[in-house]
DNA sequence: CCTGTATATACATACGTGTTTATACCATTG
DNA sequence: CAATGGTATAAACACGTATGTATATACAGG
């Protein structure tokens, strides 16, 4: 909390050096009245000189947007994240915005910070964060637009983006049900928490729903495999299952645990995709990678990050609420699932 | 450039909400005078009753920190980029700092965004960054902290953290020697730019000095595949290059290059490691999970991205210059390197 | 000459803070 | 009782900017 010693070059530096007011300065900057042709040469010209450049938070600060929006995620550690990040930040960089990263911390503390900030925009991707949180950004006026991974039908007044997770796990299934797929095991994230899986998740959601819809299990919560906290677990927890039921067909909650459960399954002495077929979620270059290639559910990133931001513009300009938009899944086939039989 | 809507609770409501002066609210918040125990009651009440939060950006503008330091890389997208990330994140959270992440725009434009925002501090890990961009940022009095990738001697002023991707390339080139390996060949980044496996690239040029020293070829450049723009073009390259020479080795200039590369030879019937020995760079999890898993150098990140935030908080609270820090990759053997020949 | 309009600038204020200076209060002391 | 000194609070200012209002000049039309 000490004192900053920030030499910083101000307006009023420009003013002597071209000899007017500091008003002529700040109209010459802004550009928004009459400047004397001479005058603003000449301030221009110390502009140029002093190497000025208008404060962004005093603009800020006398009501002027501050061109920064922030991104909450879970998680900032897999592709999937990052390369919806990297879109972010290419598209508010074209409007002139600044992007702010953070992994959620689900405090109030957090969500403080982020209001006394002045962002002009908040983008969240996160299942955990807290609806009340939310809402209390709302609250403050701070343009919210949701990339919904779960069920938000209860948060008034922010933008919303279905990212399709939900149809794209009932379609897994389905796909894998037309390869001639009967018994199917999903594979939950790493957690520590003990019951994660509940129905926040839409992905999980959709193979719960499609499971029954398609008459394949009655009870789908009992082919999961969950509560692993780290790659070995999952490859105990693959085994152990594995030797206790048959299954032919895994399909993990994203191309990593997929491309874990695989791996444990072929060490065991299953031929992939003729004994077990093999579909993973968010086609990252892992499961493009591995032996044998995995199939996965594409979501449309670039889509979602260029109307996430656009959204975003219209709520910060007009003050208007977006319509939702909805995106849908695209299934990537690799040969991982690719079996004669059918 | 609108005006924002924004009704903000000040400093002012909370003084008559709770009967006293502004100031008093000010030491409270602050916690820097004494003020009577019966008013602190009540102004905290008050604090609590109507959400007062300070506002950051007005705290900045009076000369206080603003608690953000910002992150510009070359690409954010990749495994190490988002790992590094992610531990940056969590280190600044636990000193109160956001973090803003951005994709390098050389441009003045760009530089003069990062000045004017008032940022407490820069960390920077680009090759490709202009170094009188990064000298205009010392100027401007910003604590600079450098990932160096590449040479920063002649920039002072700053915090610089070597991350030894120089010595791990000489010590992958040593490795593949003492594999047997001979005839070793460096799979370069995808890059629309021509020649761009310049000096720059601490790993390339390690590369280059370690095929010299060892013996193993006088004229390394010749050992070269780049200027690919594309995955499929690596293939192309790397397919062709196998079509005219004889080689033992593959070095790519991180996993992913070197898994693209390794498939290629397998296509093409070579076996990994017997005919071919396969290395790559970055320890991603691309390279752990293909057949077979590659070896690789991992880069300390973990500790990198801890100094990072230690030496920009040193900086920034004691206006002191720590000492350069240098780190050692470490070596990762897997199945591609693991021949019975020696 | 007066009035009105357009142009061009300056002044003053405000944004929400942190801090310096001033003041009111109260107790202690010579 | 007056002088002193400490203490708790208030008022005022400053940070760098944007802008409403006022001022000043020039010029046209009556």
């Amino acid at each position: 909390m000490e004192k900053k010693p920030y030499k910083q070059v101000t307006r009023k530096d420009v003013a002597e050096e071209a000899g007017v007011s500091v008003t002529v300065v700040s109209y010459v900057v802004n550009n928004n009245r009459y400047v004397d042709k001479e005058k603003r040469r000449r301030v221009e010209e110390a502009i140029k000189k002093l190497h000025y450049k208008p404060n962004t938070i005093a603009r800020a600060l006398k009501g002027k947007k501050l061109n920064h929006i922030v991104f909450i995620a879970d998680q900032i550690v897999t592709e999937h994240f990052s390369l919806l990040v990297s879109e972010l930040d290419k598209h508010a960089y074209d409007l002139g915005y600044m992007i702010s990263l953070c992994a959620n911390r689900n405090t109030q503390q957090f969500v403080d910070s982020i209001i006394s900030r002045q962002y002009d925009g908040v983008i969240i991707s996160s299942i955990s964060f807290n609806k009340e949180y939310i809402r209390q950004l709302i609250h403050a006026d701070i343009p919210v637009v949701l990339l919904a991974n779960r069920d938000y039908d209860d948060v008034e007044g922010a933008a919303k983006i279905y990212n399709g997770l939900y149809e794209g796990a009932r379609e897994n299934v389905r796909y894998l049900k037309s390869c001639g797929c009967r018994n199917i095991i999903y594979i939950d994230r790493f957690s520590k928490r003990q019951h994660f899986s509940d129905m926040n998740d839409m992905r999980y959601r959709g193979f719960v729903e499609e499971m029954k819809c398609s008459g394949l299990s009655e009870h789908p919560e009992e082919n999961l495999i969950t509560g692993c906290e780290n790659e070995e677990q999952v490859r105990e927890c693959v085994a152990a299952y594995l030797r206790d039921h048959k299954i032919d067909a895994i399909f993990g909650r994203n191309d990593k645990l997929a491309c874990i459960a695989m791996q444990t399954a072929q060490a065991l002495g299953y031929r992939i995709p003729e004994d077990i077929a093999v579909i993973g979620f968010d086609n990252s270059s892992l499961g493009q990678y591995c032996a044998p290639p995995i199939s996965s559910m594409e979501i449309q990133r670039e889509q979602i990050a260029k109307t996430a931001i656009e959204m975003l513009q219209q709520m910060i300009e007009e003050h208007t609420l977006p319509e939702m938009v909805m995106y849908r899944t695209r299934l990537i086939e690799r040969r991982s699932t690719m079996r004669e039989a059918q």
